[in-house]
DNA sequence: CGTATGACAACAA
DNA sequence: ATTGTTGCCATAC
């Protein structure tokens, strides 16, 4: 198959971050993929999200983009706002406030 | 190997 | 604040 082992290592460190940010708080792509050693990945952080089973219990909603804007489209972008507001981030005018909700370890 | 695409981001005007 | 451009990383064809 296509796969190579630095893909998976790849995905694995993006969930371990991943399932590292808090309740309550939020990310961006860049932070994730940076976080993940991946700087300047965003758009990788995005694709590993996709691929992530609907299932999961990683906290995927918990990253947003770089202006606060939840990124994912239709109908995906209503569960996400679903689940920040229910831990307590709620979008005003349609942006999280990320000076308050972003997490910085 | 070139091109297009995408849950992005930084920067210029 | 808004729009357009460029950069970035990986994937699909």
């Amino acid at each position: 198959m296509g796969n190579s082992n630095r893909d998976n290592d790849a995905i694995l460190r993006f969930c371990r971050v991943l399932a590292e940010i808090p309740h309550g708080h939020v990310v961006t792509y860049g932070d994730l993929a940076e976080m993940a050693g991946y700087p300047r990945a965003a758009r990788l952080a995005g694709q590993i999200l996709r691929k992530l089973p609907r299932d999961t219990r990683l906290p995927w909603h918990r990253v947003i983009n770089a202006q606060g804007r939840i990124s994912l489209p239709e109908p995906g972008a209503r569960r996400q706002r679903e689940r920040l507001e229910r831990e307590g981030i709620a979008l005003i005018r349609g942006r999280v406030d990320m000076k308050r909700y972003r997490w910085r370890p």
